[in-house]
DNA sequence: CGGCATCCACAGAGATACTG
DNA sequence: CAGTATCTCTGTGGATGCCG
């Protein structure tokens, strides 16, 4: 029908790029990265492996279900590696895999971008927001 | 008072570490690039500077109040800069600053690794989705 | 053309309580 | 110890409509 509003085109369009950007690597990365908790765990575990209640005590202050969540979607993404010892009580260690390592050298990169260039982000949000006051 | 709860306890934890989440440069910068529009936005300026409308087109599915969004969250970091020429219509042209260029090649850098373990996870998740049945 | 104010709907974070 | 199940509530994105 020749009658679509704006709205609708944009709907039409965003449906597609949707399915576009959930495909992309790029995007998937950035926001698994992005996760709330994700660059924690990652940067929690790089030194070596930990068990879930060492982890919940070491990020203080995330829930039981979010750090399993998160736990678990890395363990899906091969981030990281799951290992139950069936003593009693159960213990279970997390560590990261080689990928996971390599992605841990990403985040450290990205944490030297933000170390170098944050005063030139803080100066630049003072500078706006005294030309933009509210 | 002695009789805190575990939750009451995680809540005090988690208001410091919230805090100090905040307050860290690689968070901060984390929470920028993963803004579902971000990349997008950068990526469409690398090439060179673009209007409004047309970034909107360019970026297809993405509303007018969220490209407002990004673009003005870009620009008071610094990453991007608005140029208003006072024609009529109004002209307003976007373009990376500097700053701007230098998280481009952060973004690329993260695209890369990417593109280049993208199979192993999607390998990682195929084993994974196998042995763990819904 | 470019942008903002308002309202609404929904995904997802978190609290709480229970289990192998 | 290491989770899981359920419920609730807030934050965030989107639609709509109006201004310079």
């Amino acid at each position: 029908m020749a009658t679509m509003t704006a709205a609708q085109r944009r709907e039409q369009a965003r449906a597609d790029y949707d399915a576009f950007l959930r495909a992309c690597p790029t995007n998937q990365l950035l926001g698994r990265l992005s996760d709330k908790w994700v660059g924690l765990v990652v940067a929690a575990l790089a030194p070596g492996p930990r068990r879930y209640s060492d982890l919940g005590r070491k990020i203080a202050g995330v829930s039981p279900k979010m750090l399993t969540q998160t736990l678990r979607s890395l363990e899906r993404d091969g981030i990281i590696s799951r290992t139950v010892t069936p003593s009693v009580p159960v213990r279970v260690d997390y560590e990261l895999t080689p990928l996971g390592a390599s992605l841990a050298c990403l985040l450290t990169a990205v944490k030297d971008w933000a170390e170098t260039h944050f005063d030139e982000v803080r100066a630049a949000r003072e500078r706006y927001d005294t030309d933009n006051p509210a």
